[in-house]
RNA sequence: GUGGGUGUAGCUCAGGUGGUUAGAGCGCAGGAUUGUGGCUCCUGAGGCCGUGGGUUCAAAUCCCAUCACUCACCCCA
């Protein structure tokens, strides 16, 4: 076979769908929980509104974006993330006409063209929640607090809050100035030289050890945050300290999308290797005017989905089992046989209980094999002797028990098995 | 886009310095037990040895290229 999923894509199969399943129902209740509505984008969009949104000179826009013309002519990008499309949405059905803030959540695929490694794939999965319509320090809390809520409600250890606020407009201009300046001055490694004129920010989140002296002594942002942006700031603070959630303030935290502002915040761990962000998100209070819509400050934040299914692997929450199928029909005779069977699996499956039967008329023994294989709790045995008198042999596969009964009765007696442990 | 590692059966892996029909364990299918699972034994199916080219009388094995997987950089979820 030389078809395979395209490079940096994979299935899902089934043990792990299954988690995959619960993982995102689980999700989905805190979500519900905390008022937060499900909103459910197009996975391919303009390309402008990435363009513009997510901003030029990003490394998800320059290089990253599934491109690509449509039949038509038009240019089309398949998604790389999820918040611009959330707010070109709430532009387009002018959702700020409806009670604010407008609390949003989602699920699904983002494409991304990188080399895959380790927790990193060209189709990825993320859930994420935007809140639009308002720019309290209690939105910020609420977000962030969300994120680490579903971290503990699945038990995980070993992750750090890191906290920064980039500023704002009135702010962060001036900021970039003294770090153009003060870069300048100094020799950085040829990345960030290029970086300096085109994303100065940037220069802060180089890991190479040439820059990593001079981001120590660099100019940091927080000294230089507007009144507003201050308070806004030490808000947060306050309002995570008072849930007894702990951060590190890490004035080097920038993130990658031009659309932040003030608040930015990401969640690692220490357990995925190199690609140790779970959760990162943060407030975008200028993009829905960047898109052409009216002011309405954002916050938000995107998980990785398929990191966080690693890291459930690493706590051992995820169990890789197969839930175990109620009842196997084994068939024991001829067409009628079968057709009868047929007709007792559609009584019990009514009944609610997962059951299955023989499908390639296989010998009993082999079919007592498959029920065993696969997991099964109990299995009816039906055959022509059976069909004769009206009954049918349930067999407890745990016990190795078995015991004739009325087909009417099968359904209570099943019931009475279950409550008897 | 850059660098390292790895590609043999469904899975995990053997196959010294090239040498006939490429092996094992597990799994899968069937049987021993003509109507009963787990244990045991027997049998069977399943391989363009990632792909293409080269060296050679001869390549899974040596050389080159390419693709994929993997780890890391960049960057992010």
């Amino acid at each position: 076979m030389n078809l395979k999923a395209p490079r940096g894509t994979r299935d899902i199969l089934p043990p792990a769908s299954e988690v995959w399943n619960k993982v995102e129902s689980k999700i989905k209740e805190i979500y519900r929980q905390r008022n937060f509505w499900e909103i459910r984008t197009p996975l391919f969009e303009e390309t402008d509104l990435f363009v513009r949104g997510v901003g030029g000179t990003t490394d998800i826009v320059e290089k990253e974006m599934y491109t690509f013309n449509d039949k038509g002519g038009r240019s089309i990008t398949l998604r790389p993330e999820g918040t611009a499309p959330v707010v070109r949405s709430y532009i387009e059905h002018k959702l700020h006409g409806e009670p604010q803030p407008f609390k949003f959540y989602y699920f699904g695929p983002m494409f991304r063209y990188e080399r895959p490694q380790a927790g990193r794939y060209r189709q990825h999965y993320q859930t994420g929640v935007e809140v639009i319509g308002g720019d309290t320090p209690l939105i910020d809390a609420e977000v962030i607090s969300l994120g680490i809520d579903i971290l503990k409600e699945f038990s995980i250890k070993g992750w750090v809050l890191h906290l920064n606020s980039i500023g704002c407009r009135e702010c962060r201009p001036g900021y970039i100035e003294e770090l153009k300046s003060y870069f300048k001055k100094e020799t950085v490694c040829k990345e960030c030289s290029q970086r300096i004129d085109r994303n100065p920010l940037r220069v802060l989140d180089c890991k190479s050890e040439e820059c990593a002296d001079l981001k120590e002594r660099s100019p940091s942002i927080i000294d230089y945050l507007c009144p507003d942006c201050s308070l806004h700031f030490s808000q947060v603070q306050e309002l995570l300290t008072s849930r007894e959630i702990s951060f590190t303030i890490d004035p080097t935290l920038v993130r990658g999308l031009d659309y932040y502002s003030r608040t930015a915040f990401e969640i690692k761990t220490r357990e995925l290797g190199a690609q140790d962000t779970i959760i990162g998100g943060g407030r975008y209070d200028g993009l829905a005017e960047i898109l052409g819509g009216p002011n309405a400050p954002g916050m938000g934040f995107g998980m990785g989905l398929d990191r966080f299914l690693l890291m459930l692997e690493k706590n051992s929450f995820a169990n890789y089992k197969n839930t175990p199928l109620d009842i196997f029909l084994v068939t024991i005779g001829d067409e009628n046989v079968q057709k009868e069977s047929w007709k007792i699996l559609n009584m019990v499956r009514k009944a609610g209980f997962s059951a299955d039967m023989d499908l390639l008329v296989r010998s009993p023994k082999n079919q007592m094999k498959f029920a065993n294989r696969i997991g099964t709790r109990f299995t009816v045995i039906i055959g022509e002797d059976e069909l004769a008198k009206g009954v049918v042999q349930l067999k407890d596969m745990e016990k190795g028990t078995q015991n004739e009964v009325n087909i009417e009765e099968l359904i209570s007696n099943i019931e009475a098995n279950y409550r008897g442990g």
